[in-house]
DNA sequence: GGCTTTTGGCAACAGGTTGTTACCCATTGA
DNA sequence: TCAATGGGTAACAACCTGTTGCCAAAAGCC
């Protein structure tokens, strides 16, 4: 039941895996520790995974591989694990597409800065949306998977959003409180510029207020557009 | 008929606009030059835009909310244009997302650099695989319109392609010349795990190869998956 | 209040896209 | 030559999305 973004360690060092996992939990994160690259994409199919820890010696495929990988797949933030000796490997990690390294051995509230900083820079935007649900702006208790697409209330019911139910919604969490007309959120949601008589977004707001339920998250400003409340108590 | 990755000056001096949208145009690149927020956000429209130069003086709404809607779209690369005197607004700019920023008075010399450095190293994929397209492995003359999805091919035949049938293409393009199997294009397009006797990417390929026309571009290594080829001659 | 006009909600429909299945052909190996 | 395997693709079904039309709610007006 992840409520905080979950992080994926990969790591061939079991006591590490277990100290680092012990130490991340404790600050509230979800953790997933992994020992091989195999073992990472089996993770990354099944988990909602939003940033990943990766140390560069791993039997089989090493880090470095795995980091253009992930890159390959999308924009998950990676912090790459080195050890010293292994300078090289961080220019080279950096190059791959990690976004911070740490050089081992580091101090676990090293660590945690790191991570923090990552995910907040990150222009991932899973993260971000999983934020925003998590700890603002009336959703609390909320839940989006993005990778799935899933969307989990407070009371534990999930729905399965659609791709442009999923997009509008997205609109809205980055722009909490604003009113949006509905060009706006063509714009945000479609990238494409409104036709006379363009209802579309009516319709697909519709279909996204009735998986949200009988909330009244998504507010109607008559004659303005539509906005995310801010002021919302529990269901 | 966009052949490289095309440029959106935004600037109200129509003599700056001037000058710069020679130089770069010497440089192979193709400019839409125009003067307020109004007109480029229907360039924007109109235009498959890879990369934005973004004046921070504008009648109108000035160059950072500008910059700050252009990330809210999504991530086009942004390189602010900013006078002496307004040295903050690069702080401010490089926080709403901005790219890159020249301060003016600036050479034609270090704008081609920094053009250049921004479309290399942003993780913005269209520039990437208009590039990868127009200039190597075997695709030349061939376009790929991201943003409306459409692909020319060299003798100026336009076909829009699908979501899915897009996706599969730049996984290909992405990949030149190796070799992937139908998890590894699943996964890639995607992003989820093959199912037993999955033969969506089969069938999907046969929508792109239709598509492509007589080209063989794409070939099949039995019981290994797919390729692009990189030994082509011209069509 | 009642009446009219405007705006938004949403059911129903249609078109497009995608995954599944089935059948056929090409390649391979004996 | 024949059988086995793998790939190509037509046809179908399921799903997603934009359009349209009708109704209700809200706002304006008297």
């Amino acid at each position: 039941m992840p409520e905080m973004p979950q992080i994926l360690l990969v790591d061939d060092d079991a006591e590490i895996r277990q100290l680092i996992t012990a130490y991340l939990q404790m600050h509230g994160y979800e953790v997933v520790a992994v020992g091989d690259g195999r073992a990472m994409r089996s993770a990354l199919g099944e988990q909602d995974v939003a940033l990943v820890l990766l140390d560069v010696m791993l039997p089989g495929d090493d880090g470095l591989t795995l980091c253009r990988e992930l890159r390959d797949l999308g924009n998950l933030p990676i912090i790459l694990l080195t050890a010293l000796s292994e300078e090289s490997d961080r220019v080279v990690g950096l190059e791959m597409g990690a976004d911070d390294y740490l050089t081992k051995p580091f101090s676990q509230r090293e660590l945690l800065a790191r991570i923090r900083a990552v995910l907040r820079r990150s222009q991932d935007q899973l993260a971000v949306h999983r934020v925003a649900l998590d700890e603002a702006y009336g959703f609390a208790g909320w839940v989006l998977a993005p990778a799935k697409r899933e969307l989990r209330n407070p009371q534990g019911v999930v729905v399965s959003l659609t791709g442009g139910e999923f997009d509008l919604l997205v609109a809205f969490v980055r722009h909490p409180g604003r009113v949006m007309n509905r060009d706006q959120l063509l714009e945000l949601t479609k990238g494409r510029n409104a036709q006379p008589f363009d209802r579309s977004i009516d319709v697909q707001l519709s279909r996204l207020r009735k998986k949200l339920g009988p909330t009244e998250l998504i507010k109607t400003v008559r004659g303005g557009g539509y906005l995310l409340s801010v002021e919302v108590t529990d269901g």
